[in-house]
DNA sequence: CTGACCAAATTGGTCTGACCACTACGGTCA
DNA sequence: TGACCGTAGTGGTCAGACCAATTTGGTCAG
């Protein structure tokens, strides 16, 4: 099926991988043994072991002794929403809103932080970014600003677990953005304002109202992401199983 | 080293993710080859090569053809988070403090869409709860009322990157409190207070209060902990390195 | 001394086939 | 009907082999 240019084992990961992301197995079903997956995709054992050891560290699979079993969605790891919002052609709406409100989340207790933290150069160079993002209303562009100041945030709260969780989030959002037909609409004149709102509390050190003005502008951004996935064709999405 | 009762890839997962954790092996570096470690943990290089799998899809190791090389810690997955806290005796201070304010920053924005979504019998579910912090002093008891909280905000919400994003941070937790020496120093008064406010917010359907005061909340643990950690003997931390 | 270049050693990628301990399942027997 | 038991199947692990690619270290020309 995806048979793309990796390794053997990476692209059997990968097919199966999303055929249970599908669906195609329910949850608490046992999956093939390692002997049938081996002859379906003609490869080893071996290959296929390894296979099972990645989709078990993802949290999906759950290898025991008498068969694999697949795990509902609910228990993974975060390293799967990549694979799950590219999984349909058009992402998951609700999946794509409640990730951009934990983003929207982070990066405002992000930005609070390290506005408290940060010293005067910092800031400057905070500015710098934020000065950029209200230049432009390219969204291609500003995605890459955000990018920006997240990674500044991020080396100024010196912040692991932040970053883990970033690592885990932002891996799969930039690629959507080549698709022609996926426009954002957005409130220009709303995000100006917002964003000079922040920049404002910036100069004040107000880190609450910093916090505030990009959780406002994140609630934005949410709201232009749900008219766009909604006005366009739709696939009815196996994503958002039960919740238990 | 860590002859746990585990299978054997497991077990040597375990090691060689501590070794690396531990700052043994310096990022970039190359790890021992295949047949090497096989050698030394007297395993099968197939054992050895699901392992390194394992420690791939972890985001600590990356294999590729002339050598499997060690990736920082900053660009790994959240499932190392668990590991890292366990590594030394007494977990980083830091780390704790920067796992709260991630925690109370998600609880919080949890909180406040749970709220603007519950149904009013949702309502007087989350008032059961925090009705059961208010009366109990025991640092035990109320852990396992906040994540009751947090299962129920959890399914209000239906946010599966929540849900995932909690998977990889609550494992590690709970295993801490049950060290004798591990006595948390929280300013009950304020503690309460915290959560009558939260409560009358919560009557109120004051959403932003609510997520105010849970934050609050959140900023006292914070505290306690680092009173608490600091006034201990200490070991020198490998775990937060160098952020580039 | 420097840099390009080449060959051998090493490394990961994969396959085959084998053995063990344990589980799951179906049939037997009371 | 229900407890019991044996077999088939499963994962866990091992050993040894081959290939393609990289790494490495030495050689040789500039």
């Amino acid at each position: 099926m995806a048979n793309n240019s990796k390794s053997i084992v990476d692209c059997i990961t990968a097919t199966l991988r999303d055929e249970i992301l599908r669906g195609q197995y329910r949850p608490g079903e046992r999956l093939p043994s390692e002997r049938d997956l081996a002859s379906r995709f003609e490869a080893s054992r071996g290959a296929i072991r390894e296979v099972l050891k990645k989709l078990e560290e993802l949290g999906i699979a759950s290898i025991n002794p008498g068969g694999v079993r697949v795990v509902p969605i609910e228990e993974a790891s975060l390293s799967i929403l990549g694979p799950l919002l590219e999984l349909h052609e058009w992402p998951d709406v609700t999946l794509v809103r409640h990730l951009l409100e934990v983003m929207g989340s982070l990066m405002s207790m992000s930005a609070r932080t390290a506005i408290e933290r940060a010293s005067d150069d910092e800031i400057s160079q905070i500015q710098r970014i934020v000065q950029r993002m209200i230049a432009t209303d390219d969204p291609k562009e500003n995605q890459e600003n955000w990018k920006d100041l997240a990674r500044l945030f991020a080396r100024i709260n010196d912040n692991l677990v932040l970053r883990l969780i970033f690592n885990g989030l932002k891996t799969q959002f930039p690629k959507r953005e080549d698709d022609p037909n996926f426009e954002l609409v957005v409130d220009q004149q709303q995000r100006i304002k917002n964003l000079k709102l922040f920049e404002l509390s910036l100069r004040k050190r107000d880190s609450k109202g910093a916090a505030d003005a990009i959780s406002s502008d994140f609630l934005l951004a949410i709201d232009a992401v749900e008219r766009t996935l909604n006005s366009h064709p739709f696939e009815t999405g196996t994503a958002s199983q039960e919740t238990r």
